[in-house]
DNA sequence: GACAAGTGCGTTATGAAATAACATAACGGC
DNA sequence: GCCGTTATGTTATTTCATAACGCACTTGTC
C-alpha cells in the first residue's frame, strides 16, 4: 500500500483549484437542498478528502486539519465524517479504516470499491447489487445499506 | 444490537455437544489436508466462535479464552483469528469489528453477510458476485477477495 | 544425535482508532 | 427576546490491534 509500491499511482489524483472549489460548491448546494449545513469543520474535512490522492485515515485528517499545522481534536473530525457519510459526500472503507470522498454522480446509500493491495488506490464503482438484494429478500431481510470491498491489484500494479 | 433489542434472536444459535465436536473435527481434517496445524490456541478460538450465538469481538474472545476465567493476551487471539481467516474457518465482519465462524460449505475466499442493526445477528449467505466481478474486470482490476456487508433488519426485528 | 530453518507461542509494551461525557455556542422559529 | 435544537470545543477514556523480543517445538539434513 503505497509504502511498498513504486508503480505509477493509478488512483484518482486529488482535486485542486477550481475543480476543488466546484466540488465544494456542489456539496454546499446539496446541503441547502437538504436543509443541512456545511459548517466550517465539515467543509474543511470534505476539502481534505477531495484534495487527497487516496483514502485518508481519520488521524491523517486530524493531523492535516489546521492550516497552521495545528491538529484537530478527534471528535471534530469524526463528527464531520459522520455528517459527510450521512449526506453521501464521503464513504468509509471498512477494510482500510479510511475515508474517501464519494465519486458517484447518483446519490444513494450503497458503496462499492476496488481496492489495490499494492498501491492503496480505492476506486469507487457503480454497484449492481441485484443478486445480493434478491438473496436478502429471500432471507426476509430488509436491507438499508450495502457496502462491498473488493481487494486485489489495480491495472498499474498487476504488471 | 442485542442490548437494545428484545426480539427473538434470529441468529444461528451457537453449537454445543456433538455438533460442536463435529465442527472442530472437520476443521482438523481440513487442516491436515492443507498441511496446517490446528494448535491449541487456534482450536480454542475456533471453538469459542462456534459456541457463540453471534459475532464475537476480539476482546470478547480474549476475555472468554481461559476455561478458568483467565483472559488470553491479545496477540494470542489475534494470531489465531488470522489463521482461522486464512484457512477460511472464520470471517471478520469489518463494520462490526467482530468475527464469526464460516457457515458455508464451499471453501472460498469471499464472504457476504446480512447484518441486523437491531439484534446484531449476522447471517452469512452464498454471494453471487457476477456483476461486481464483471465491473472489476472492466476496470482492469485483478480481484483476490470480495467482502459484502448488507445492513438492515432481520425478519424477527423488522416487525 | 547435532544442527539449522521454519513456524508458533508467551510476554511486555505500545500504537492506532473511536467514543463518552459535559460545557459552550450558534441557529431558527415563534 | 426566548427557547428548543443542532453543532462545536474540550478532556479523558475506551476499544481495537500490532511491534518486538526470546523461547519452544517441529522438520529435514547430514
Amino acid at each position: 500500500m503505497g509504502a511498498e509500491c513504486h508503480h505509477p499511482e493509478s488512483a484518482q489524483p486529488g482535486l485542486a483549484g477550481s475543480e476543488l472549489a466546484a466540488a465544494v460548491s456542489a456539496a454546499e448546494v446539496r446541503c441547502e437542498q437538504s436543509r443541512e449545513r456545511l459548517t466550517p469543520p465539515r467543509r474543511r474535512v470534505l476539502q481534505l478528502l477531495l484534495e487527497a490522492d487516496g483514502p485518508m485515515k481519520a488521524y491523517d485528517l486530524i493531523a492535516a486539519y489546521g492550516q497552521d499545522g495545528e491538529p484537530a481534536k478527534p471528535p471534530t473530525v469524526y463528527r464531520a465524517l459522520e455528517f459527510l457519510e450521512r449526506l453521501g459526500f464521503a464513504h468509509r472503507i471498512e477494510s482500510l479504516n479510511a475515508y474517501v470522498p464519494c465519486r458517484m454522480e447518483r446519490e444513494g446509500h450503497s458503496a462499492a470499491f476496488l481496492i489495490c493491495d499494492c498501491c492503496g488506490a480505492a476506486q469507487e464503482f457503480e454497484p449492481d447489487f441485484g443478486p445480493q438484494m434478491r438473496a436478502a429478500e429471500a432471507a426476509g431481510y430488509q436491507v438499508k445499506t450495502v457496502t462491498l470491498e473488493a481487494r486485489g491489484l489495480c491495472p498499474a500494479c498487476r504488471g
